[in-house]
DNA sequence: CTCCTTTCGATATTTTTTTATCGATATCAA
DNA sequence: TTGATATCGATAAAAAAATATCGAAAGGAG
């Protein structure tokens, strides 16, 4: 058999460590709100809940300054190198197919502004939303999206149709030049390579918190 | 300093095995639905992206039956063995508090059911929402959310409020005895020992994709 | 100025997760 | 019946990630 999912991973820094420096910004930008200067790696690992250690290994593969022994880390220098590492530098412009529920809940999302995002417009081929607005944001036609997106240059879309139509709205945007797919339909997809696509089963994340639960329940009984 | 995260995870397998296993129920019952009957290690793996071995490793751990040569897998067996290991088998009921986008958004999402989850009501102070129903759930306001938790005896909870209420309503939860928090609220949220927070950071999701998306730009300009 | 404490950063170690390999076995076809 | 082969499961190896340890440096206290 063949060996799976080859995806694009280049630049030497893991999986893990680059799902824990949003974190670290976020808490260094609120930090930095408040006025403080400097941190050090153990106050962020306590506030992120992983180890110090840690947070300063993860901090050497982005950071351009070397921490201070007794002080820690410029928090202003931190952020503007976790910033540039995560290309947050240029506001990235984000597309959006399908909006029924969830897709009107991304619209309106706090928080995807201040990561550098920018949801520029939903498209769906319902005539009931189709010309409206949500959160500011213009809802098109899927006939549009083609030139909107080549015109615009976007290279990121998120997918928040049902099920069955995921797969052809991802081969759309594909065609459009899209390079990163955040897709929250439930379903495994296809797409070539040098497309990145990250799929976000909420099901399925729900699913594993209410599994850890129950077998937590287990062992508390195990133990009686 | 101390080391970080110590959170319940008992029992043998893996976080990323646990991660793993609803993608494979999904795909299992979908084959079941098709009529499929049997299914061996390679199939799952080409259709979820993860090498044959690691399906079979990750199968090892919960179902009750050896896969058969040349044949593979009994779809039917296997789907009832993820589901007793995951506690599917028990629907479980779910409470959502915050019912803006995103909360709506949950309420109407399809593919919790299927999962074995059942979000049963919406929570809130609001007025403007507090008495409808979205998607066939009531949205009940926040006043009466530690009786109808307490005597449901429900204990999983979803937070999609604003960061700045977050904590108070996982606090909230907590008190009335939930024991699972799947938090979608930008925000860091701290809880006592035995209770399980999952916080879903979905700005930073996102980010973590445009990232990627950005320094593969970077490597191929490097290239050229 | 000197000592003390905090914190870093480098290296080594451990743990976890994934992949590779290979003999055994059961089904299918002739 | 017999042989070919897809597929499993066990074991070993590799890779990746996290943790432990410790000397060095830098700021603060006396």
């Amino acid at each position: 058999m063949k060996t799976g999912a080859n995806f694009v991973e280049r630049k030497d820094v893991s999986k893990a460590t680059l799902e824990r420096l949003p974190l670290y910004l976020r808490f260094l930008q609120e930090e930095s709100g408040r006025g403080v200067e400097y941190v050090s790696s153990s106050v962020i690992a306590d506030a992120i809940m992983v180890s110090s250690v840690l947070v300063r290994k993860d901090l050497e593969s982005v950071s351009s300054e070397s921490g201070r022994p007794r002080l820690g880390f410029r928090i202003a220098r931190l952020i503007a190198d976790i910033e540039k590492f995560l290309g947050y530098d240029n506001l990235s412009d984000v597309v959006l197919v399908g909006a029924g529920g969830l897709g009107k809940a991304f619209l309106g999302y706090e928080g995807f502004r201040s990561n550098g995002l920018n949801v520029v417009a939903a498209f769906d081929k319902d005539e009931k939303v189709v010309g409206k607005e949500v959160a500011g944001k213009p809802v098109l036609h899927l006939d549009d999206f083609d030139e909107f997106v080549r015109t615009r240059k976007i290279r990121i879309g998120i997918i928040a149709v049902p099920k069955r139509a995921a797969q052809e709205i991802l081969d759309k945007m594909v065609g459009a030049g899209i390079k990163a797919i955040w897709n929250f339909a439930p379903a495994p997809l296809y797409a070539p390579r040098g497309v990145i696509v990250k799929t976000e089963d909420l099901a399925a994340s729900l699913a594993i918190l209410a599994g850890k639960l129950y077998r937590l329940d287990m062992d508390e009984k195990e133990q009686l």
